[in-house]
RNA sequence: GCCCGGGUGGUGAAACUGGUAGACACAAGAGACUUAAAAUCUCUCGAUCGUAAGGUCGUGCCGGUUCGAUUCCGGCCCCGGGCACCA
C-alpha cells in the first residue's frame, strides 16, 4: 500500500475496471427489487458545471447505496440535446448546431465518466437523434388524430428588425437582445396540447405523491389553479351581444363599478375602430414582452372605451375600460372590477378615480338594514399610507373630522374591504345578508334565471403551446395540403428527419428556406404539399425520456414491456427550477402514454429530490456573472472523490450550496486522513474484524459509536437524504478512532472493524478510495459485493445517560444516571443536585417538575 | 405583481417529533515537530461582565402561545427560485 493517497491512479483504475466489466449494466432479469434512479439529463452546453456535479453525485450516492442494500439498480444518462444555445453557438462560431452539440456530448461524457458515476452507459440517449425523436413524432400524430393536439393563434414576442420570434429570455427590458428594437406582440398560428383536459387528474394525483416535497406539490396545485366561480354576462349597451367575464367572487357582483377588458379583447378592437386614441393605447399595450412577470409588474394603465354594459342584476350601466393588467389568456380576457374587494381593481380605481363600492363586511357586522346609505364611507386618510375604503355602521364613534376612529376596540374602523376576505353581503339588494358562500350560489341562480351566467369551474392552467419557429428542434410531423388540410405524417414515413448539415446565418430557420425539406407530397391525395417547418418545444423531448431509458434500443415502438418493469422512476433528482414546467409536462406525458396503452403507471416519479443551486459569493454560478468554477480543475487537482465529498458535505442537497476553495481542501484532507489511518493499520498486518470477546470501557464506547454511526448513516442516506450529516458522523467516528492507540489483538480487531465499516459507509459518496482501501483491508473480496453493514444493536446499548438539569427552563447543570432510573428517583436526584440548591432558597417553592426521558429535568419554581 | 422557499458564530452548517443552540468542518490565533517551509499533530475560538467560580444576552425584526421556541401562531423586513419560448 502506498503511503500517500494516490487519487489519480485509484480513480483511473477503478473507472477502467467498471467500464470494461460493464459493472453497472442494468438488466430486467433479476430476483432483486428494482430501483430506478434518475437524474435530470443535462443540456450539452459544452462543459460540465458545478450544478451537474452536484446533481449527478446525489443520484449516484442514492444509486450506489441502494445497490448495496440489495436492489437491482438502473441509473441511466443521456442528453437533452435540442435547444436554443446550439443555434446561438452556430451563428457565432459558424458551425452547424448538430456538429456543435455532438462534440459537446463527446466532451461532457468523458467528464461524467471521470466523476465515477455508476451509470449504465449502454442506455445513453440523445434527443436530437432520429431514433429518439421519431417516436415523439409518432405520438404527436396519434394525439393529433385524437384531437389532443390542435392549432390556434397565440401571441409571441416579435422582433420587427430581425424579423424573428424571440424567446422571453431574448427580450431585455422590452427590446430584442441583438437588434435592440422594441419588441412587439404578434399573433401567429401554433400547435397546442390539451393539457387542460388532464387538469383534474394532474391536480388530484398530486395527493398520491407522498415522496414529493410538499413545496413542489403546492406550486403545482397553484399553477393548475382550480377555482370555483361564475361566468357573468353583461349586455352591451346599444349593441347586440354580451360581454362575458369570469369571476371567483360572484358574491361581490353588486360592488362592480366598471368592467375591464384586455387590450387583445374583441370589444377593445371594436371600440378602437373609430377612436385613434384608443387604437394608440392598444398598440402601446401590445409593446413589450409576453412574459407574465413583465405584464404583471408593469404600471397599471387603462383607458375608457366610451362603451357601457348593463349590470345583469341591477340594470345599472357600467363603463368598459381597457386595462393592461387584464390577461387575455386567463378566463374570458375580461373582468368585472370590484375595487372595494380586489387589490388590483382598487389600485386602478384610485388612479382613474373610478367609484369604490364596498359590499362585503365581516360576518358579525350589524344586519344590513341598520346600515344607512350615508354610512357608506370612502376613506383616504391623506397620510400617504395606502388605505382602502372603510365601511362604518351607525353607532360607531367618529373623530372630529367625521372619520371613524382608528381604535382597536372598534374593529370596523380599521377594517379595509380592499383586502379580499370573505364575509357577509351588505348594500346588495337581492343578496343582502347572505354569507359569501350563500351569495355565490344565489347569484348563480339569479343569473341563470336571466340566462346571463352560471357557475363554472376554471383553471389557471392553459393549454401548452408546443410550436417553435426555430431550426434546432424536432420537426413537427404535419403536412399542409391545399386539398386535404393538415395531414399528420403516416407512421411508415416517420421520422421526419431534421437536416443536420446547415448554415445558420442568424435570419430565420434554415429549414424554412430549404425546398428540399419543405416540398413534399400529400400522403392522402398525393398532390403537391408542404411540410410544417416549425419544430417542437424542447420540453416535448424531456417529457418522456424517463420511459425511453427502459426501452433504449427498441426500434419498433416508442417503449416496450421493459418500461413497465422499470417505471415508475423510484427516485428522481434534479434542480428546483424545474418544479413546475418540466415536472408537470412529464406527468402529463406519462398519462398520455398510459392512455395510449404504452405505460401502466399513473405517475412517472415516485420520489423526488429537488436539489438547490451552487452559488459563489452569494449568487448563482453563471457565465454571465463570471463567477464559475470549472469542475474539471477540481477533478484534475484533487480527484473525483474530493469533488463528490465536498459537494455532499458543504450543504444538505435541497439547500443552495456556497462554493468554497478551502472547503475542498478540507474534504481532500479528510480523505488523506482516512487513507493514512488504513495505511498505518495495514502496515502492521491485517486482522479479522472484531466479533466477540471482553473489551475495555474505551473500546466499548468506540464500538457503540461505530454501530450508532452505521445506523445513522443508513438513515441519513435513505430516509433523510442528509448526506452532510452522514459524512460528519463518519468524521466523528474517525476522530474517535484516532484517539485509540493500543496495538493489542483486541484493539487491532476493533480498528479493523471500524475501518472496514468506514469504507462501506463512505463508498456511495467516495467510491474510488473506498474500493481501494477495502482491497487493502480485505484483499480477497470486492467492496461492490460487500453489501451494506449491519448495525449491532447489542453494541449500541448505553448503560448510563446524561440528563440536563434546568430551573425554569434555564440550563443549570447535568447529571449522569443509570438508564433504568425511575422518574421519581430522577426528580429527587435533580432536586438534590448542587446546581439547583441556590434556586431553592428564600422560600421559593417547587411548582412542577418536568422529566423528558433520556433528555432533561426541568424544575419550575416560583 | 402573483406562487414557492430561505435567513443560526468570522464562514459552510448541526440541532430529525417543542427539550443542552452552534455537532462536523472551514478560516483565524497560539504551540509542537523541522535548519527552514510545506505537510502533520495539540490547544483556543458566539457576544458580554467577571481574577475565577459563575452570570447575562444571543438563531433576520416585532409580538404571541408554552414549564421550555431556531422549531408552533400572527405581523413585518431582506435574499433566492418559478411565472408558461432558457433549460
Amino acid at each position: 500500500m502506498q503511503q500517500q493517497y494516490p487519487f489519480r491512479e485509484i480513480e483511473q483504475a477503478a473507472q477502467q475496471q467498471w467500464e470494461s466489466n460493464n459493472t453497472f449494466a442494468a438488466s430486467e432479469n433479476s430476483d432483486k427489487p428494482k430501483y430506478y434512479c434518475l437524474s435530470m439529463f443535462p443540456y450539452p452546453s459544452g462543459r460540465l458545471h458545478m450544478g451537474h456535479v452536484r446533481n449527478y453525485t446525489i443520484g449516484d450516492v442514492l444509486s450506489r447505496f441502494h445497490r448495496m442494500k440489495g436492489f437491482n439498480v438502473m441509473q441511466p444518462m443521456g442528453w437533452d440535446a435540442f435547444g436554443l444555445p446550439a443555434e446561438n453557438a452556430a451563428i457565432k462560431n459558424e458551425t452547424a448546431p448538430a456538429a456543435w452539440t455532438y462534440s459537446n456530448i463527446e466532451h461532457m461524457k468523458t467528464q461524467l465518466k471521470q466523476l465515477g458515476l455508476a451509470v449504465d452507459w449502454q442506455r445513453e440517449i440523445a434527443t436530437c437523434k432520429p431514433e429518439y425523436y421519431r417516436w415523439e413524432q409518432w405520438l404527436f400524430t396519434e394525439l393529433f388524430k385524437k384531437g389532443l393536439i390542435y392549432k390556434k393563434t397565440s401571441t409571441v414576442n416579435w422582433d420587427p428588425v430581425d424579423q424573428t420570434v424571440l424567446a422571453n429570455e431574448q427580450v431585455i427590458d422590452g427590446r430584442g437582445w441583438r437588434s435592440g428594437a422594441l419588441v412587439e406582440k404578434r399573433d401567429i398560428p401554433q400547435y397546442f396540447m390539451k393539457i387542460t383536459a388532464y387538469a383534474d387528474e394532474l391536480l388530484s394525483d398530486l395527493d398520491k405523491l407522498d415522496g414529493w416535497p410538499e413545496q413542489v406539490k403546492t406550486m403545482q396545485r397553484n399553477w393548475i389553479g382550480k377555482s370555483y366561480g361564475c361566468e357573468v354576462e353583461f349586455p352591451i349597451v346599444g349593441q347586440e351581444g354580451n360581454l362575458k367575464v369570469y369571476t371567483t367572487r360572484p358574491d361581490t357582483l353588486m360592488g362592480a363599478t366598471y368592467v375591464a377588458v384586455a387590450a387583445e379583447h374583441a370589444l377593445a378592437t371594436l371600440a378602437a375602430q373609430n377612436n385613434p386614441a384608443l387604437a394608440d393605447f392598444i398598440a402601446e399595450c401590445k409593446r413589450g414582452s409576453v412574459a407574465e412577470a413583465d405584464v404583471a409588474t408593469a404600471e397599471k394603465k387603462g383607458m375608457d372605451t366610451g362603451l357601457f354594459v348593463t349590470h345583469p342584476l341591477t340594470g345599472e350601466q357600467l363603463p368598459v375600460w381597457i386595462a393592461n393588467y387584464v390577461l387575455i389568456s386567463y378566463g374570458e380576457g375580461a373582468v368585472m372590477a370590484v375595487p372595494a374587494h380586489d387589490e388590483r381593481d382598487f389600485e386602478f380605481s384610485q388612479k382613474y378615480t373610478l367609484p369604490i363600492k364596498p359590499v362585503i363586511v365581516p360576518i358579525d357586522w350589524p344586519a344590513d338594514d341598520t346600515l344607512l346609505s350615508d354610512s357608506l364611507y370612502y376613506h383616504n386618510d391623506g397620510s400617504g399610507e395606502k388605505s382602502g375604503p372603510v365601511l362604518t355602521a351607525p353607532g360607531l364613534e367618529l373623530d372630529e373630522n367625521g372619520k371613524p376612529k382608528r381604535d382597536k376596540t372598534i374593529q370596523w374602523a380599521t377594517w379595509q374591504p380592499a383586502h379580499s376576505q370573505l364575509g357577509k353581503c351588505v348594500l346588495s339588494g337581492a343578496i343582502n345578508g347572505l354569507t359569501s358562500e350563500e351569495a355565490t350560489t344565489r347569484v348563480a341562480e339569479l343569473l341563470a334565471a336571466k340566462n346571463l351566467g352560471k357557475k363554472r369551474t376554471q383553471y389557471r392552467l392553459r393549454d401548452w403551446g408546443i410550436s417553435r419557429q426555430r431550426y434546432w428542434g424536432c420537426p413537427i410531423p404535419i403536412i399542409h395540403c391545399a386539398n386535404c388540410g393538415e395531414v399528420p405524417v403516416p407512421a411508415e414515413q416517420l421520422p421526419v428527419v431534421l437536416p443536420e448539415d446547415v448554415v445558420m446565418d442568424g435570419v430565420g430557420s434554415p429549414i424554412k428556406k430549404d425546398p428540399s425539406f419543405y416540398e413534399t407530397t400529400c400522403p392522402t391525395c398525393a398532390g403537391k404539399a408542404t411540410r410544417e417547418t416549425d419544430t417542437l418545444d424542447t420540453f416535448f423531448e424531456s417529457s418522456w425520456y424517463f420511459a425511453r431509458y427502459a426501452s433504449f434500443d427498441c426500434d419498433i415502438a416508442m417503449v416496450d414491456e421493459r418500461a413497465n418493469y422499470w417505471l415508475p422512476v423510484d427516485q428522481y433528482v434534479g434542480g428546483i427550477e424545474h418544479a413546475i414546467l418540466h415536472l408537470l409536462y412529464a406527468r402529463f406525458f406519462n398519462k398520455l402514454m398510459r392512455d395510449a396503452g404504452l405505460l401502466k403507471n399513473d405517475e412517472p416519479f415516485t420520489n423526488l429530490l429537488t436539489q438547490g443551486m451552487v452559488l459563489k459569493d452569494g449568487s448563482k454560478m453563471s457565465k454571465s456573472k463570471g463567477n464559475t468554477v470549472d469542475p474539471q480543475e477540481l477533478i484534475d487537482n484533487y480527484g473525483a472523490d474530493t469533488a463528490r465529498l465536498f459537494m455532499m458535505f458543504a450543504a444538505p442537497p435541497e439547500q443552495s450550496l456556497e462554493w468554497s476553495d478551502s472547503g475542498v481542501e478540507g474534504a481532500h484532507r479528510f480523505l488523506r486522513r482516512v487513507w493514512k489511518a488504513v495505511f498505518d493499520h495495514v502496515e502492521q498486518g491485517i486482522v479479522a474484524a472484531y466479533t466477540s470477546g471482553e473489551v475495555t470501557a474505551d473500546l466499548k464506547t468506540l464500538r457503540r459509536q461505530l454501530h450508532q454511526t452505521i445506523e445513522k448513516v443508513g438513515d441519513d442516506y435513505s430516509r433523510r437524504h442528509s448526506f452532510n450529516t452522514a459524512i460528519s458522523s463518519v468524521m466523528e467516528l474517525m476522530n474517535a478512532l484516532a484517539k485509540i492507540e493500543g496495538v493489542d489483538t483486541t484493539t487491532r480487531a476493533i480498528r479493523q472493524e471500524v475501518l472496514e465499516a468506514v469504507a462501506l459507509l463512505l463508498s456511495p459518496i467516495v467510491p474510488h478510495i473506498s474500493e481501494a482501501i477495502w482491497a487493502e483491508l480485505r484483499p480477497q473480496s470486492a467492496i461492490l459485493n460487500a453489501g451494506w453493514p449491519q448495525a449491532d444493536k447489542a453494541a449500541m446499548v448505553q448503560d448510563e445517560i446524561e440528563l440536563v438539569i434546568q430551573v425554569n427552563g434555564k440550563l443549570r447543570g447535568s447529571m449522569t444516571v443509570a438508564r433504568t432510573t425511575e422518574k421519581a428517583a430522577i426528580e429527587q436526584l435533580a432536586l438534590a443536585h448542587h446546581s439547583v440548591q441556590k434556586y431553592l432558597e428564600d422560600g421559593v417553592s417547587v411548582r412542577k417538575i418536568i422529566v423528558v426521558p433520556n433528555k432533561l429535568v426541568n424544575i419550575v419554581v416560583g
